[in-house]
DNA sequence: CTAAGACTTCGATAATGTTGGAAACATGGA
DNA sequence: TCCATGTTTCCAACATTATCGAAGTCTTAG
């Protein structure tokens, strides 16, 4: 994952609404919600959630699908394991045993 | 966590320098660096390292500790755990058989 | 006590992000 | 075809953030 990338989706999560978007996905796991649910769901007027879940989707943490009238959305969860793979990347420079040595290590 | 903590620690992540800052510190675990090492390993005026350095701490992401003239910085892990349990929290409804039934689960 | 070094705060400027009403754009049903 | 519904684009006001020079604070060495 490039740096680039990495700012981006980060970007795209720490947005109060956004991030309520994603995690309301998130637990709708890959059964998605259609824009309007998610609007309706979080109070959100319609232009400002376009504006976010396009926002999300360009980040690549959303997927966005037609479904006739709808656009239906999901988390992908994907992203935010190879997001976390990227911030913890050499952990420690490798050497897990020097880890928080006076801690428990995860 | 509350989202209001999860969106400072993204926000301060969603920055290209302090990015760059929290991956290098992660990557010196423990031992950490001073605040003039920083600087120097990512080219950055020292004004503007301590204002990025500032921002982290406040998000819970570093910590701070006094070493006579100089200033050592350290990253926490454990926040960067916190913030993904928060983002994935109750993940496909708690039920993770439905977690993407078509792909290997985590 | 003075000076030099490490780091932070101040302040001005520039750039970027957020919000939501009005209007436009699809899509499917009557 | 025409209308109702779902979603997006446009736009303008507003709010937040990034940058770094100059000046300030704090600390140790001499």
């Amino acid at each position: 994952m490039e740096s680039n990338t990495a700012v981006s989706a980060l970007a795209a999560l720490a947005q109060e609404s956004r991030l309520a978007v994603f995690r309301l996905l998130v637990q709708n796991g890959p059964i998605g919600l259609t824009a309007g649910v998610i609007g309706e769901q979080l109070g959100l007027p319609a232009p400002t959630l376009s504006f976010h879940l396009k926002n999300l989707a360009q980040a690549g943490l959303v997927s966005a699908v037609q479904e006739g009238r709808f656009v239906r959305y999901r988390a992908e969860i994907t992203a935010i394991h190879a997001l976390v793979a990227f911030l913890t990347e050499n952990c420690c420079g490798g050497d897990l045993n020097r880890c928080r040595p006076n801690e428990s290590n995860p």
